[in-house]
DNA sequence: AAATTATGTGCAATCGATTGCATTTATAAA
DNA sequence: TTTATAAATGCAATCGATTGCACATAATTT
């Protein structure tokens, strides 16, 4: 592969005779350009097969048309419906995505962020590992005159624009969708609580039980059971407890969710009608496991839009400061066989 | 967010009576700069929170250290496990990923490509849209002096470094499989076939079969039933014939495979006792659905390390010029209960 | 002590595109 | 015909980092 020299702006003006000024206004359409000359440079260029070198383009021009996406993982269902939603937002507007994963790593969250503050992106979107707790990362990010823009999993403390689903009261209502199907021993699987999403999911849980007047039994609310393995091995330990629970609340995923079912139908218990198990994502296997799992929507897509669109808007404005605010979506319940032991269509 | 000036290599000089050509010597390490030097740029650097403008780093030096990624859909198994296998072995070496989605729309996957070209890539991994046919602008990455990199559907006729399974022999295996089960009507859905992978899939099925001497049955041979709609509809067509089969093969993927699944299963047709389903890719949901659903593993993680070290290995003999070349990893049969009417334990 | 070699630093050009200002040319107004 | 105005183009600086070359100083060798 020969380093081929590219072609550049001066070549066009060398084969026309005419200057490098004169080619890069005609090719942005500037008004102070000859039509004539427009349309000249515009032939040439494709006949040199000329392509614009953003890097100098955007040296130049102190923007970069790119925005930086960090996330947990990619392949999370809330996270490449949030990016798909961003990209076709930003791709009628030429804009670039950089996808980071964090792994859940908070040190490779903080280093995708920094290479993302390098590369001069326009703006951040973040949804933060679990890991970790220190976020002068992201103060980082705003202090070097960047976007911030963070989304379902936020840092309180950092005051940015964010974009979020209501969390306690989707727990609520999943909640209160499983009193109604009668169950009464409801057990809450956790994630890590330095997580306000988490936290919130929490105080839905016991809201809704207060309400309801059932008790909250420590014993049936299981730290950091966040993953497939966490899910199924709390729920090994709550089925063998001496009055074990008649219902699993997975608030942190549907992955989790997923365990506590293997589980259940490994040691023969029946679900619905044993044990009701609620996830969190509506994750697309959840309609398709046997029971089917009843879960929470989150309007992932639609939150990538309202994320994308919010850039949009607060870069019209460049005077004026950001005010930080956050949005948020009303998830939506799922409900499905796993938790219908009353009536399932 | 008042666009505060970063801070550059200037302003440490300044502050430090040197010269810029001493900052960046520092920084970078050379070995033409005293260590006192070196350590009191470092420590300012660090003061005034520097961060090198890659652009202008790339543009003088001609290199971006990004490697683009153009696939149909992030949130496919195989693709976001390439790209989970790229990014592991990129990251380490501070490369930075652009992830384009084509969305299997042509248009877009050549917007893509350029845009990447623009954006000075080092490399370009590509994974080609179903729809089009049309390789131009797969020679024009090479014509930029661009590395290329195909894997898993590749265009044949642009001349890259491919990385790809054998689906020639997994297919083979896999109709193999289905016959030994006693599978004697087997039907085929089949990609768009001018996608190379798709024709050899259909290869080693139509090789299967006269190598136990069954006949293919054109009417058993469903074209562009690719998605888990068309492949319910090309099941409701094939289950409705006076001989319908008594296995599916969807070669093109495990959605498809699903939907042959939900179409046999809401009209009562029992797998896999009537009806063996094979699909393609190892999807995670194939593991979940009732009954499980067979499935060929793609190593598609192995696939994406694989396509990163090539990236290196070519990096690292500039001068000599890029040997056209494939790599083909063996996919792995994944039997699960869809097609164990034998034996399934 | 003179000659040679390291070592550290500065100067200035470079990467490619953009843009404010100046200049030329064409057009309209006086 | 002269002057005012508009349109088109050129000039040159700029964005920030890198690097070949030249030069000065220090260290080493004869």
């Amino acid at each position: 592969m020969k380093p081929k020299k590219r072609t550049t702006i001066y070549d066009i003006a060398e084969k026309l005779n005419i200057t490098a000024s004169s080619v890069s206004r005609a090719l942005n359409n500037s008004s102070h350009v000859n039509e004539e000359t427009k349309k000249l440079v515009l032939k040439t260029a494709a006949e040199l097969n000329y392509k614009r070198n953003i890097l100098a383009s955007n040296l130049r021009k102190g923007e970069s048309k790119t925005i930086g996406i960090v996330v947990p993982r990619i392949n999370q269902n809330i996270f490449s419906n949030v990016i798909a939603g961003i990209e076709e937002t930003t791709y009628s507007k030429d804009y670039n995505l950089i996808i980071c994963q964090s792994n859940e790593s908070h040190e490779k969250e903080v280093k995708s962020v920094n290479a993302l503050i390098n590369q001069h992106v326009d703006c951040i979107v973040i949804s933060v590992a679990a890991e970790g707790s220190d976020y002068s990362h992201l103060q980082n990010v705003i202090d070097h005159g960047i976007k911030l823009i963070q989304f379902d999993r936020v840092a309180d403390e950092v005051e940015t624009l964010k974009v979020l689903n209501d969390n306690h009261q989707a727990s609520l209502e999943g909640i209160t969708h499983l009193i109604e199907q009668g169950y009464k021993r409801i057990a809450l699987l956790e994630g890590p609580q330095n997580l306000d999403i988490f936290r919130q999911r929490k105080q839905g849980y016991l809201e809704a039980l207060k309400l309801h007047n059932l008790p909250v039994i420590n014993e049936l609310i299981i730290e950091n059971a966040w993953t497939k393995e966490l899910g199924a091995e709390a729920t090994r330990k709550l089925l063998n407890l001496p009055e074990p629970p008649d219902a699993i609340f997975a608030s942190t995923s549907d992955f989790s969710a997923l365990g506590v079912l293997e589980v259940a139908t490994s040691m023969g218990i029946k679900v619905p009608s044993e044990l009701g198990i609620l996830g969190y994502s509506n994750e697309p296997f959840t309609e398709l496991t046997s029971p089917s799992i009843t879960t929470i929507d989150q309007f992932s897509h639609y939150m990538g839009k309202t994320i994308a669109n919010l850039y949009f808007q607060e870069s019209e404005n460049k005077e004026s400061p950001v005010v930080p605010r956050t949005i948020s979506v009303k998830p939506k319940l799922i409900i499905r066989a796993s938790t219908s032991r009353r009536s399932y269509k």
